[in-house]
RNA sequence: GCCGGGGUGGCGGAACUGGUCAGACGCGCCCGACUUAAAAUCGGGUGCCUUCGGGCAUGCGGGUUCGAGUCCCGCCCCCGGCACCA
């Protein structure tokens, strides 16, 4: 039986390494000293300085508990968190659930239960996997987005921006998920397919709940970061994207027999005497109430397909309305059609089209033998336009805005690709929205002193098309809080991304039962310094949450722009060359690998796989180098403590490795958030620590490589330390190196003929060019080369090389 | 199509600002020591070719440079995001 241990004498035990023993007892140790325990500055005082906030996307509470991206994931984090605090930033570390959401329903659907319990379960289980992984976390400051003294503050928030005019509701094209029943946000679909479930998502009309993440489309382009902040670039151009910004020009086409405006949004109004037609999008108002009946027709079948189905079909379909528009700059009379390449939800739903200068336009001319005009010759300048004829396009653009916004016609105008984020979700277990219908009032909100309005406990989740919630009839009917007439609660509940819009806020100030955070307290530790997290949340999570920001920040509520001032985009842990994900069933998980190797085993190696960044096949086999590592580690230190003198000068080769060892850990972690070749460098250090344990530098040389692994495999390191006479490492400062030791005091000179290595060996590093030369032609390898041939050149590298250029 | 990231030994990868015959560190493999044996551990070897002088090697083809995995130009391939967005 494994780690089973009967003898008392512990002692003898301690000559092995045996991670199961030493694991625990550190844990306990750190627990009872509340190490990683931090504290908020008090109130009208200045917090302590320097101050670090660690995050990692916090985590799902999934039945499978945690698989190996997350132990990637949460490793880093706890790496950095180590090393800030032992180079003296108080650093805050937290940790919580994201807890509310479908899969929890779902598994009380199937296997009975309450959600609540499920989640609560498997809560329990990943917290005490990542204790036995022995992360640095701030415990006191854990939150669920389902306790109810934290979604309390997320219906807070939601009426803040309700009262603000930033969560609205309406009727409108919304994307179902026919499997889960409910609403599914745009960044949350994969190829028209549901992320979580893969069901094909539907298009539906309903009234939801948006939140006006369009009214910061500018700002979120923009990236206020704080001084030393920084995003990756893909993450930066990504959001771009997404909200794809178009300028151009609204412009106003009159329906004269029906004297109404037809608006078009164009990018292109330098083109506008090149339009021979007029397209709507099928769900375009206009075509139910003007069109021919076979455009109408059309108008049905159309609307009902997907986008995708819609932009896959090779030839433009579409038909004529029977209506004419005419377009302000010459009066023609354009041909309205209604054709599905056209969108609703983008524009204004029609457009111009012009045949000469638009692909699109030109294949749906093609197809039905509309007109072709061109208005721009080769050189880029305007003809048949008009007054406008010869000017550049560019300029044309202006003059012709210009033009049309005198006559009333048009302006300027810049659409979006975003739209705004329908939250509202018409499932169980999610945070409900408070709000109250009344027939008298309208939308009523529940009042501040009223909050939380709690989330009912029922027995039904069953989706039937419409929330749980709605058939509650005791929970459902309240009086309605203005006129104390009979009033209907809202039964749908909130997106689980509404409450990770902000947890990062309230884990600052988890236990406030007077707002969602203090000001003072968010203001201090935010932005978060460092966001680890997978780049699959981009366009979801990481843009709802710099909404939240922003908003917030002009309610007046906290004192920054950004939320998240470094990102740093872990890689998949992949199987079988897909990401680990419970949907897929390649989820590997630590426990096993843990009770083998041990936690600092697993946590060094996860590290040791490769480059955070980039996606890694998850194998097993290389783990044995790790525990080789550790073993060796464990017996050069005891040798060391044995046979070693006592810390001497430290100036020795030994000594100078050491040096580079800690330069490099450092700079790597970080500056460049790197931490596999870290591991290399360490290892570097032992190999080189293993040759002789009774050197002179031998003792500093340990100390040092216990203390650069700590961060690592804080168990080993803690004990170590122990054995080499020391204690409370996690406090210890972290080590600097000196610069006057980072070189060494000789180096191996390279030396050249015509770029080619013709000699090498070992020189003084403090001799001249001149010298260097002098040694090199005096080299016997080097002479043969450049005898009986003119040197042209010579260069010198200092400290690297000298090249002789000859013929 | 547009945007972003990549192509280096059998494998994961290193080489951060062009400069120590590219290949650190680890895995795997081969040989040896210890052992009755195995595990563990320790030592050595491991890009390719070679007439043993050396030659060839970082996806392919050019270029810049005394010197290129690294910079420039042109291709090929792989991965990710967006995509009938007017």
């Amino acid at each position: 039986m494994r780690g089973f241990f009967v003898s008392g004498d512990e002692q003898r035990a301690m000559d092995k390494y045996q991670p199961e023993l030493i694991e625990p007892k550190w844990q306990r140790v750190w627990d009872e000293a509340r190490a990683f325990n931090v504290p908020n500055p008090v109130p009208g005082e200045p917090g302590a300085e320097p101050h670090w906030y660690q995050l990692e996307m916090l985590p799902y509470p999934s039945g499978n508990g945690m698989h190996m991206g997350h132990v990637l994931n949460y490793t880093m984090g706890d790496v950095v968190t180590h090393i800030r605090r032992r180079s003296g930033a108080t650093v805050v570390r937290p940790m919580g659930w994201d807890s509310f959401g479908l899969p929890a329903e779902n598994a009380a659907i199937r296997e009975g239960g309450h959600p609540r319990e499920i989640t609560e379960r498997n809560i329990a289980t990943i917290r005490a996997q990542m204790k036995r992984l022995g992360w640095a976390i701030d415990w006191d400051r854990e939150v669920a987005s389902h306790d109810p003294a934290f979604y309390r503050w997320t219906q807070w928030l939601f009426l803040r921006f309700y009262e603000q005019g930033l969560a609205y509701r309406r009727e409108a094209p919304v994307n179902w998920c026919p499997n889960d029943q409910t609403v599914v946000a745009d960044a949350y679909i994969v190829d028209g397919h549901c992320e979580r479930c893969g069901a094909q998502i539907e298009f539906r009309n309903m009234t939801q709940w948006f939140f006006k993440t369009t009214a910061y489309a500018d700002e979120l382009r923009a990236f206020e970061l704080p001084s030393g902040g920084a995003w990756p670039e893909r993450s930066v151009t990504g959001q771009r994207n997404w909200i794809g910004r178009s300028e151009g020009a609204e412009v106003l086409f009159r329906v004269d027999d029906l004297d109404i405006d037809l608006p078009v949004f164009t990018t292109r109004p330098d083109t506008l005497f090149g339009a021979t037609f007029f397209v709507v999008a099928p769900e375009h108002p206009f075509v139910e109430a003007h069109a021919s009946d076979e455009a109408r027709e059309y108008a049905r079948l159309a609307g009902a397909k997907r986008t995708e189905e819609r932009a896959a079909e090779t030839e433009k379909t579409g038909v004529f309305t029977g209506r004419y528009a005419t377009n302000p700059v010459n009066g023609a009379q354009l041909p309205i059609w209604v054709a599905d390449y056209v969108l609703m939800d983008y524009g204004t739903g029609a457009i111009m089209a012009v045949p000469a200068h638009d692909e699109r336009d030109r294949e749906f001319a093609e197809t039905f033998a509309l007109p072709v005009v061109t208005v721009i010759d080769d050189d880029g300048h305007l003809v048949a336009s008009g007054g406008f004829d010869t000017l550049p396009a560019e300029e044309a653009k202006r003059a012709i805005v210009d033009w049309l916004h005198e006559q009333g016609r048009g302006a300027p105008a810049v659409s979006y690709r975003l739209r705004d984020w329908s939250f509202s979700r018409q499932r169980y277990w999610g945070c409900p929205i408070p709000i109250v219908y009344c027939d008298d009032c309208g939308i009523v909100e529940v009042p501040d002193e009223d909050l939380p309005v709690l989330l009912p406990d029922i027995d039904d989740y069953q989706p039937k098309g419409k929330a749980p919630l709605a058939s509650n009839e005791e929970w459902i009917n309240v009086d309605c809080p203005k006129c104390g007439g009979p009033a209907r609660r809202e039964a749908d509940t909130m997106d689980t991304f509404v409450d990770s819009s902000w947890y990062f806020l309230r884990y600052v100030d988890p236990h406030n039962d007077r707002a969602p955070f203090d000001r003072h307290v968010v203001d201090y530790w935010l932005p978060v310094d460092l966001y680890i997290g997978g780049i699959d949340h981009l366009n979801g999570h990481l843009l709802y949450s710099r909404f939240f920001v922003k908003a917030m920040n002009d309610f007046g509520m906290l004192g920054f722009r950004e939320p998240f001032a470094r990102l740093f985009h872990q890689g998949w842990v992949q199987m079988g060359g897909t990401k680990m994900s419970k949907t897929k069933g390649n989820v590997m998980g630590p426990d096993e690998l843990v009770a083998e190797y041990g936690a600092d085993a697993v946590r060094m190696y996860i590290l040791f796989m490769g480059p955070a960044d980039q996606d890694m096949e998850w194998t097993e086999s290389g783990i044995e180098g790790i525990v080789r590592f550790l073993r060796r580690l464990w017996r050069a230190v005891h040798e060391v403590a044995e046979r070693a003198p006592e810390r001497g000068p430290g100036t020795s080769a030994l000594a100078r490795t050491a040096h580079r060892t800690i330069a490099k850990v450092t700079d790597d972690v970080l500056r460049r958030i790197q931490f596999h070749t870290p591991i290399s460098a360490m290892m570097e250090l032992l190999n080189e620590l293993s040759d002789d344990p009774a050197a002179a530098d031998a003792r500093f040389a340990a100390e040092t490589a216990v203390s650069l692994v700590q961060p690592y495999a804080p168990h080993i390191a803690e004990e170590l330390w122990g054995v080499l006479g020391h204690e409370r490492l996690w406090e210890e400062a972290w080590p600097v190196a000196d610069p006057s030791l980072l070189e060494r005091d000789t180096f191996e000179l390279v030396v050249q003929v015509n770029g080619k290595v013709r000699d090498r060996f070992e020189v003084d590093v403090s001799l001249s060019g001149d010298e260097l030369v002098a040694l090199a032609l005096a080299s016997e390898r080097v002479r043969a080369h450049i005898d009986g041939a003119t040197v042209r050149k010579t260069i010198v590298v200092p400290r690297k090389l000298v090249n002789f250029v000859v013929g």
